[in-house]
DNA sequence: TGTATTTTATGACTGAAATCATAAAACAAT
DNA sequence: ATTGTTTTATGATTTCAGTCATAAAATACA
């Protein structure tokens, strides 16, 4: 999360998107930095029969697509606003001379990409050799203690829907229904009209 | 990839593995930043009931496992050598040192983290949306293009075997096989001897 | 306050990949 | 060459999540 009084020193301009407004498009070069000012963004493929993964949810502070400005790579998903939002932009050149200049912000930002990696490695290893159940778990728990920093012993409450929980972790709503229902049964989460604790 | 004389400058050591040998394991502190000197390592996780999954393969120059240092996190696998490697060592501080005093080296190593976020984001859309031999494809075109470098016109050997590919994009080696097979008949790769071309 | 829309829920059925069993081919080592 | 090990191959069967259809709850909103 870089300070708002240092993008604005290099140049960096605030976009408003509404709610399913694309920002960037799969597969296209990347061009500008962008970090969350309000709302909250989604990136997200599809594949052929319109079948939704989501790779990532990002809230105020968080950047975003940062990688394909680093790496000389296309964007490997699309950016799209999941409610109305305004993102800070900030063009290529100026967000390497910026971090040419802020040595301690580039470190900060390779933490960032570190914590990135480190849930995509989770959570790809978790889809491809584990069951529904044991992936919810999983993406909850992730949720609760490295996004929200809630410890253990504390309740979380998921703000998720069971669609987002779903394109989360490639499997389908009434499967991600199903599975919260059994890990009820077996007090692994509690239900509360519908909403779901850990 | 830090060169050597960097390394040994920030009192790097070189340490010996065997075929097999595990060099850290899932979930425990990273103390280390590590390169591959010779040989090949792979990182990997396995199920309860034994399925693997390889998150990466690092060969010569490359380097593995560095996202924990960064962030405070647990390694999300376990690397262990395909074959006899050897592997540069570099205590975490020194290796941030080095960063510090080495502002492109540091560039450089974002610029690879970035890379393999671009993998990673690529290949776990792939596993929870597409077919097999769309996952096969994939994954053979990413070593072909991303890792190999080889221009789309020239032909490339795929030097994984069946069950690597299986263990990369969380199939059975059953399903490789049969894929594989239904692939070349739809001409999308060559086989000559079992050896895959594309 | 009533209506529309979205989210959650459930049952019946299907299908694609996993599993299981077994063997042939390739390769490595002596 | 001989033997042992690993990799590739193939058929039969099973299983679990996906699909399809339909409805009830919850929520948004006019």
């Amino acid at each position: 999360m870089i300070p708002e009084e240092v993008l604005k020193k290099y140049d960096a301009s605030k976009i408003h998107l509404e709610k399913k407004e694309v920002l960037f498009n799969v597969d296209t070069q990347a061009r500008y930095y962008y970090q969350v000012n309000s709302g909250k963004i989604k990136m997200n493929n599809f594949n052929e029969d319109g079948k939704e993964f989501i790779q990532g949810l990002f809230s105020s502070g968080s950047s975003f697509g940062e990688p394909p400005l680093f790496a000389e790579l296309k964007y490997p998903a699309q950016a799209e606003a999941v409610e109305d939002s305004s993102v800070w932009r900030l063009e290529k050149e100026n967000f390497f001379k910026l971090l040419r200049e802020n040595p301690e912000i580039h470190l900060e930002l390779t933490k960032i990409l570190a914590g990135r990696l480190h849930y995509k490695a989770t959570m790809v290893a978790e889809i491809s050799t584990e069951s529904p159940e044991h992936r919810l778990l999983k993406l909850i728990d992730y949720f609760k203690t490295h996004i929200h920093n809630i410890p253990k012993e504390e309740q979380y409450l998921v703000e998720l829907s069971r669609q987002q929980m779903a394109d989360l972790t490639g499997l389908r709503v009434e499967t991600v229904i199903r599975a919260i229902k059994s890990l009820e049964k077996k007090k692994m989460v509690q239900l509360q009209s519908h909403k779901i604790l850990r």
